[in-house]
DNA sequence: AATTGTGAACCTCTTCACAGCT
DNA sequence: AGCTGTGAAGAGGTTCACAATT
């Protein structure tokens, strides 16, 4: 394996995919598949999915393939898979209460569980059961109830400062849902959701 | 400039910060800016930015920068933003309902106009003033509301059945929301967002 | 016989660096 | 003097292809 060497982050998102999908092969009852067959799948190459995994280790058998409930494990293992995390939502507008209702947020490993807004008329409110607090709780709430992710759903003109403020206190891992590219430290990992811009560039491919 | 290299989709998505951007700056009153400046605004380098704005032309003066309302003018050209496009939700769930609602998706250059769903008790209401149709009625609704772009916001298990649908009416451009990759003709373009698998993704970190 | 694990080749995108233009 | 446009170099990720393994 080669462990050693820099894992592309879009190998980390591929991981998941396969972790989806033998998810749904075991309950099928499915026992064993081959690479070429995942591949088939997930419309992805079966050396892309060698090479994926090969940067963890050696999860297949030569001339047999994978253990369906091995391979889950393992890559459970590998994601961080094993334990609940507590995720908070910044913004409880249009895009943080919609996230709030989003059923593919409450997951076994994924609890949302708190949100934030500056509106008066927000906090101290709940939706789908999450309650909103004020902006001003975000360090102690975020310390209280053991908050490792932090997903930004601000107005696009508060981005940074949010961000700022997310960093300050200790969160690593950020969901920005803003337009804006965040600065943030080394440690702190930041994924980009632009959902406007995604349909902004389809336009361009209407005009070709 | 290099028009006929094939142009990566990642330089259509910067091309789309440039000009949020240049837009930005042009209510700034700004009249002027060089690709240093703005690479700075958008975390950037230089280089890329005169890189992606070369596929296309050039739109510099040396020694001098970029006229800003000159260079909006031709990224709006570029990107298609100078027509309105009509856009259709397919699945008034949670998701497409918040879609609906998201004030992203209601610009000068793009208008969702039509929301399609299977459920008797949606059909024929409307969220944010946007109708909602049968499902059976997707083609005819396309070709009369002349939509260009359809949003699948469907439960993933429904996801490749739609799509195919929407691509039997003749849709160029699709914005996929379900975590499974869709099989489409070469002509058609998908940009996938996976919200959920975007949240996933950040528990690998967490674990390291 | 089938399928993995993996070095090497390949391809794509980004950064460098500088000639040339204003 | 300053900044663009761009060929060349570099980095990063994917695919190929095959020896090794069960």
């Amino acid at each position: 394996m080669e462990q050693n060497k820099r894992i592309p982050e879009s190998t980390i998102s591929r991981l998941n995919v396969y972790l989806r999908e033998l998810i749904a092969l075991a309950e099928m009852k499915i026992k064993r598949i081959s690479s070429a067959e995942l591949g088939e799948r997930t419309n992805l190459s079966d050396a892309q999915i060698r090479k994926d995994l090969n940067y963890f280790g050696s999860f297949g058998k030569s001339g047999v393939g994978y253990d369906v409930k091995e391979l889950i494990s393992s890559l459970k293992r590998i994601l961080g898979r094993n334990e609940t995390w507590n995720i908070a939502v910044i913004g409880a507008g249009s895009l943080g209460s919609a996230l709030m209702k989003y059923p593919g947020f409450k997951k076994q490993s994924l609890n949302l569980c708190a949100a934030f807004d500056i509106d008066p008329k927000k906090i101290n409110k709940e939706i789908n059961k999450i309650p909103i607090y004020g902006l001003d709780k975000l360090a102690r709430v975020i310390r209280d109830k053991k908050i490792s992710i932090c997903v930004i759903a601000v107005p696009q003109t508060k981005g940074r400062e949010i961000a700022d403020k997310v960093v300050k206190t200790g969160i690593k891992c950020i969901l920005n849902f803003t337009p804006v590219s965040l600065n943030v430290p080394e440690d702190v990992v930041v994924r980009n959701v632009d959902l406007s811009g995604e349909l902004e560039i389809l336009t361009y491919f209407l005009v070709r």
